[in-house]
DNA sequence: ACGGTATGAGCGAACGTTCGTCCAACCGGG
DNA sequence: CCCGGTTGGACGAACGTTCGCTCATACCGT
């Protein structure tokens, strides 16, 4: 194990030559060089196995060509799915990625994000709703460095991007409608999150299209996670008992839906139809195969780092770039209302 | 947006002592220093909104308290349980991560490890089954860096951290033994991988135990997916119509199984019971509920760090630490056999 | 043969720190 | 009154690059 890292000096000392043309040669762009020394510094490097110190050069370039993701827990899927098409199309452009995933709770953004500037990253997108209320976070991002955010930011400043979640309610709900179906229950992210609203006014504006009335008791609040969705799905059948369809807000919280349903005993679709969306990888394989509003998570990360690639670049971007477009997946686990006992 | 970083220079201007005193009493340890003088300099340095610069820091001290993580797409659940873990876990003891994810088939693996060189990382975490074979990556990890990787590495050299897949092969095909099945399939990750083969040998120890046979029709491989999952069941109830148990060699695939059986028309567990392995966060929400053996992957990944970070600091580490232990998660997906048709 | 222009390479400075050494002033004791 | 020790702080050097400027040589056309 060799364990130490060759300088640029000492390959420019065994090419003969000085270290400053032996750095035009290896990285530096115009090469007023002639191709025999070119060629020596080049096997030079090579033997000795020489790799540039990024370190040294950010110093002095005063950019790091890296960026930040302060991500929640990326055990959640549409978050990982996002944050991995993120990185990968960072190092399209050339960029590495830090990353620092919240803690449960979210109450170590600032830190996480404070730690991000230390490093110096170019940028830094927030992938994190938990820090959608943290004024703390939101204040270090507009001061100190070029952000895109995949979630609100108290007191704005930093670009939005994002699909259309209202939208996505509208159309899980409207679906449903369609289908025949008006007692529609809708299972929710937790209430404080701007995306749970919105999908919520989608759910509603969808409902008041078709003149139905929605009565609170058929909004459940999940957390996102599975058993949420599960304990939703019991206080909903509970309160009522004759409802035949529930929008659910994210596809990992529908499996806790389908689960509770299960053992409850209703039959999806036949008793219970279910729409949810995100759309993830295996929502096809859930039993019944989820129909689902396809969020464009990948795209989602892919755009951030776009536009703050853009933002470094000191192009001025949009606070509010237009919203990604959703769409339905038409699968199994809604179908039309059975009207067998009228 | 001031977007300009202060320097330890102008906290130590306003101050009115030399930046090098600054720089004592911001970081460094031993302060010979006056109260009233570090006063005056903290304060300085957060009137002016002061960020150490770790980029000039790391330079000096050669080290960047960086550790670097090449992961398979993180999409892939149990692999982002484990980085998560991992990077939380670094955070815990000071240091950052820096990730990158292989593209599917994993041919940026040594592209992806040299970025992360060049950047200086003090060591490399290896979490993609993908690299198991890429013997340039193994090349980089043992000449250049402390690592620790998650799976094989060609001529070894790199300290390995995983838990122990013979054991969970074993385990979870006793279980369907035990409940009287013998007509026992499995649907395994891909051939060429480590992991499948030790899994795979677990699984014939424990037919061998019980004096059963292999018969090599009743084993099917898969790619992790749902999909795959999915066609390999197919496959297997078309060759053994009678099988009656299946080990599934992760839950993700479990789905597709799961899938497939329904669709099928099999019942599960009253006609094929299932078990699986990994127990990721949703497997109880499956329908049925999954019986699993459960993989210890964010230990995994905390392991993984401690051990890096100890080989960092300079300390000898064994090449094969003892590996984790796993454990069965007794569901619902898996049943007695029934002998109905006797 | 001469001035002008490429061409090839050297060299000083700077990036923002940390680290170790050096120095001045002060203090107390004999 | 002088001397040794302590305290507080300054200062040079180094980390490994990039960047821009300078300079020597060779070549070209007239």
């Amino acid at each position: 194990m060799a364990r130490r890292y060759v300088s640029i000096k000492e390959v420019a000392a065994r090419a003969g030559v000085s270290f400053q043309t032996a750095s035009k040669v290896l990285n530096g762009g115009d090469v007023r060089v002639s191709a025999e020394t070119a060629e020596r510094i080049l096997t030079a490097a090579d033997e000795l196995g020489y790799r540039p110190n990024t370190i040294a050069r950010s110093l002095v370039q005063r950019t790091t060509a890296t960026i930040g993701l302060v991500a929640s827990d990326a055990t959640d899927i549409a978050i990982a799915i996002a944050s991995v098409a993120a990185e990968q199309e960072a190092r399209r452009h050339g960029h590495s990625v830090l990353v620092g995933h919240l803690r449960v709770g979210g109450a170590d953004g600032a830190a996480i994000v404070r730690t991000l500037i230390e490093r110096r990253v170019d940028g830094i997108i927030a992938a994190a709703p938990e820090i959608e209320e943290d004024t703390e976070v939101a204040h270090l991002l507009r001061k100190y460095v070029p952000a895109v955010s995949l979630q609100a930011v108290p007191g704005g400043g930093v670009p939005l991007v994002g699909s259309n979640h209202r939208e996505t309610g509208r159309l899980a709900t409207s679906h449903l409608i369609g289908l025949g179906h008006t007692a529609i229950g809708t299972i929710t992210g937790p209430f404080r999150r701007r995306v749970t609203r919105s999908r919520l006014h989608g759910y509603e504006d969808a409902l008041r299209e078709a003149r139905l009335e929605a009565p609170e008791d058929l909004v459940a609040e999940g957390d996102w996670s599975p058993k949420g969705g599960a304990e939703a799905t019991r206080l909903l059948l509970e309160r009522s008992p004759d409802i035949s369809a529930i929008f659910v807000h994210s596809d990992i919280m529908a499996m806790g839906v389908l689960s509770a349903l299960f053992r409850a005993g209703r039959r999806v679709p036949q008793d219970v139809a279910i729409v949810s969306c995100d759309d993830i990888p295996f929502a096809e394989f859930m039993t019944p195969p989820l129909t689902t509003v396809r969020v464009p998570l990948a795209e989602t990360g892919r755009q951030a780092v776009d536009l703050l690639l853009r933002s470094i670049a000191g192009e001025q971007v949009p606070e509010k770039p237009p919203l990604l477009p959703v769409e339905l997946v038409v699968r199994a686990s809604a179908a039309p209302r059975e009207r067998t006992n009228e």
